[in-house]
DNA sequence: GCGAGTACTGTCACCCGGTGACAGAAGCGT
DNA sequence: ACGCTTCTGTCACCGGGTGACAGTACTCGC
């Protein structure tokens, strides 16, 4: 929750802290490729770090959640993009340029990334607390979908195009980081147009294998 | 697992069971919704039933699985009719056609199936459990699309097919659950309609509340 | 330099979910 | 009667998660 300011010095005030979120992170995803997710343990996290167990829960609400730190602070950006997006463009088509303008990852934060999102999709712990992350991701589009359907936010069209993007962004995710051999973006890219096709089935038969 | 056939007598060989695997949700429902989730312990719940903790545990891997005894089973009967259905159906109108032949229940089933359902969408916990049990749904809608045309079935169009329409369904029993308005099969068929019609701005901008 | 306040930290105790091992109970067939 | 089978309870144990509380290491004002 700190979420630490960067571009300021630190002129804070009480006891430094033994360790930072971000720090904890890159244990965990090492430990939990190593050796596996269940196979580690908290104590074992926090005693890399140099901390005892209760810390590592004062950075992180649970084990699972080690792995989501910075998904979701990538949220406020597709919120932004959002709200920034012309009004006469289709409500789908402003989705899929937000999701490919808030997907763009630096050449060497890449294979993290797909190390990360490999676990998150394999491990089936991880995979059910993603429920819980993607519930602000979801919410950016559903509110989206419903000012600009003028429908109320728990109304049933809005909930199901939030989900349904999701979904299709996830099955993005999740195919990329398991093959290797293209952008992110593209994976994204294909999804979401065949998503606003009604996945015809002229549409979805086209690739051999998606995209290459 | 011991799925009980209820035609049989029972000229069974050892023990008698203590106890069912639906006497069991039953229980865990009454009390779930009396006192809460996170308030019910599975000590409780099998002291309600008679048996002990450990027996409770037989019959569910996990406390969050009790309430998924019957979605569980119904993922067979997807499964057949998607395999039934005629060939030169478009691909999403057969999945339709198959989701809302499933979702046929009987009226003295109803508030049973809401309350579960709210629960299962209210819970944060019950909600993330609710990825290991979609999953065999998913899987059956993507075997399907992925053999309609002809890719495999981890390639990235059957994958996304399969999340979306999954996605759109938990948000048309979702909001039916949340409501009391209609019947099941009406938000679900709005739900599918709109999503093979790529949600496209004049199809979800139709109803004031989605459905009456 | 010194106390006050602040923001972290570790330790301890505890609950509960989940699991493996093993012995006991209660039915079946012969 | 006996063995086999199927279910059961007890026990011991691990690990995730939490509340309470004392301790530590800074900054600030004096």
């Amino acid at each position: 929750m700190p979420a630490d300011p960067v571009g300021k010095a630190r002129p804070r005030r009480g006891r430094p802290r033994g360790t930072s979120a971000r720090q904890l992170e890159e244990i965990a995803l090492r430990l939990f490729t190593e050796q596996g997710f269940h196979e580690t343990t908290v104590d074992q996290i926090a005693a890399v770090a140099g901390v005892s167990r209760r810390t590592f829960f004062r950075y992180y609400d649970a084990k699972s959640d080690v792995l989501w730190n910075e998904f979701d602070s990538e949220v406020e950006t597709i919120r932004e993009l959002l709200a920034g997006s012309p009004e006469d463009l289709p409500v789908l088509e402003a989705v899929r340029r937000a999701v490919l303008a808030a997907n763009h990852y630096r050449a060497e934060d890449v294979p993290e990334l797909r190390m990360r999102m490999n676990l998150l999709s394999t491990v089936a712990e991880l995979a059910a607390s993603a429920t819980r992350h993607y519930d602000a991701w979801e919410r950016a589009v559903i509110s989206f979908v419903a000012r600009r359907t003028g429908q109320a936010e728990d109304s049933l069209y809005p909930l199901a195009v939030g989900r349904a993007v999701l979904a299709t962004c996830r099955a993005a995710y999740e195919r990329w980081s398991a093959r290797a051999d293209a952008d992110l973006t593209v994976y994204l890219d294909a999804g979401l147009r065949a998503l606003a096709a009604g996945f015809a089935d002229e549409v979805i038969v086209g690739e051999p294998e998606g995209v290459v």
